[in-house]
RNA sequence: GUGGGCGUAGCUCAACGGUAGAGCAUCAGUUUGUGGUACUGACGGUUGCGGGUUCGAAUCCCGUCGCUCACCCCA
């Protein structure tokens, strides 16, 4: 047998899986500040919902198989089609506009390599069924405030309007058909260079001169009219105009975006966007069998961990344990228990030490080891007086005293330590 | 799908043709109510798997499986 986790997909252990957790609360929090609700699709759907919406690519890369009904079943490839789907299905249910945050796995069998795995958390917005621009600025502003609240001091919302590249082709310099693939070119510009876009504008036959005027007219656009009228929405909203700015030569590939794209660059961190998305007015209405507009954009949780990471802004005290109560001994563990029930009893998470008979020693070793700040000890001396030890950890300190100044000295001192309390 | 790198103890790695080792981790001690940093000891490997070359293979060769990085692609 086999001990080991499949090809691109992880364990995450609790110190891990702690920190996931506080980033998703830390989106819950501030998407449900604007408004937006959960909402949570299954794992599986029938094969031939997702089959031809993600392209040739998507078909190959997804995992299908046939359930033990024989049914041709397929996993989520993305929670943009599901959630037209619920869109399609539910019509009459859904309030409309339709704010919805939904953060769960997908999975999709691609090769791995550094930061790309086969399942992986998915943590996107949408508006869906309204299509004024300020519906795209309060998307923004939600995206602006979410990196915000997970500590980040530097960032910047790159803001294009798809309809920049439409000119090329009203001008006839590109082919409608071949439009996406240039795009997807124009793409690249922060990875390959400016030179590198020109020589693969070159190799798809563009001359040196239609390539140059390609890029020349993306890099002198001026802000269209509609971006204007969101950065005066987001202006009026309180965002610092330092965290966004239009850029023209933004594109992301994606050919079925209409209106405005945007992703969002962490300062400091070069691994790529930790946020994308853009409005898309075409793609939500296909099950339903009529237009419904959206606008909306997915954060990329995996490099949000790496870079909150290096840029240290995990809250120093995440673990759950706040309190070790030691046993002193067999005939003493009954007094042990008792505080342990007091101090849940006022929502202090409380563990005790399951093995009565344990020195000193190793029930110290084991709160160190889990990290946990406090350590109660309950001995002979202190029930003779009624009172206990109250260790500090960290600071290696401790005090002598009655069990009603321990309960309080544990409650939080200050709102921020229970940020990360959750179901 | 294409190309590179790597599989040795639970983890990180050493040994690179001559009896498989270290650090960390784990467990037990360093006497009797106190941790992160000390000392002692124990546990732990058919060197991913299969074949070949050789007196002798962790080491060289072939195959295979796995991992990893990059390209393609990325809704």
């Amino acid at each position: 047998m086999n001990i080991q986790t499949l090809k691109g997909f992880r364990d995450f252990l609790p110190k891990e899986a702690r920190k996931r957790q506080y980033v998703i609360n830390t989106f819950k929090k501030v998407f449900e500040s604007y408004g937006f609700e959960p909402l949570e699709t299954p794992a599986l759907e029938y094969e031939e919902l997702l089959m031809g919406k993600y392209g040739e690519e998507g078909d190959k890369l997804m995992y299908r198989f046939e359930d033990n009904g024989k049914r041709r079943v397929a996993l989520r490839y993305d929670q943009t089609v599901p959630t037209a789907r619920v869109v399609a299905q539910y019509q009459n249910d859904l309030p409309m506009p339709f704010k919805r945050y939904q953060i769960q796995p997908v999975w999709r069998a691609e090769n791995t390599q550094k930061g790309r795995y086969r399942e992986f958390l998915q943590c996107d917005i949408d508006i869906i069924g309204i299509s004024t621009p300020l519906a795209d600025a309060e998307l923004l502003t939600a995206v602006a405030s979410s990196i915000k609240k997970l500590g980040f001091k530097k960032f910047k919302i790159l803001i294009n309007d798809r309809n920049v590249f439409k000119q090329l082709t009203d001008r006839g310099t590109v082919e409608v058909k071949n439009l996406p693939d240039v795009i997807r070119t124009v793409d690249k510009i922060k990875k390959i260079g400016r030179e590198g876009v020109l020589n693969e504008l070159g190799n798809k036959g563009y001359s040196t001169e239609v390539a140059s005027y390609i890029l020349q007219s993306l890099e002198t656009q001026k802000v269209t009219p509609l971006i204007a009228e969101i950065f005066k929405y987001m202006e009026d909203m309180g965002v610092d105009s330092t965290c966004y700015e239009f850029y023209p030569l933004l594109a992301r590939g994606l050919d079925y975006y209409t209106g405005i794209i945007f992703e969002v660059e962490i300062e400091g961190y070069t691994a790529g966007s930790v946020c994308g998305g853009g409005r898309y007015d075409n793609l939500i209405g296909m099950f339903a069998g009529k237009k419904v507009p959206a606008t909306g954009c997915a954060f990329g949780f995996d490099r949000i961990m790496e870079a909150m990471e290096e840029a240290n802004v995990f809250p120093a005290n995440l673990e759950t344990t706040k309190v070790l109560v030691t046993v002193f001994s067999e005939e003493l563990a009954n007094k042990s228990l008792e505080i342990a029930s007091r101090l849940r009893a006022q929502d202090i998470n409380t563990e005790i030490y399951l093995e009565p008979s344990a020195t000193m020693e190793k029930q110290l070793k084991y709160a160190d080891a889990k990290n946990v700040p406090y350590v109660v000890i309950v001995g002979e001396q202190e029930i003779a007086n009624n009172t206990v030890i109250l260790k500090d950890m960290q600071k290696r300190e401790q005090k002598q005293i009655s069990i009603e100044e321990l309960v309080q000295d544990l409650l939080p001192a200050r709102q921020g330590d229970s940020e990360t309390s959750s179901e």
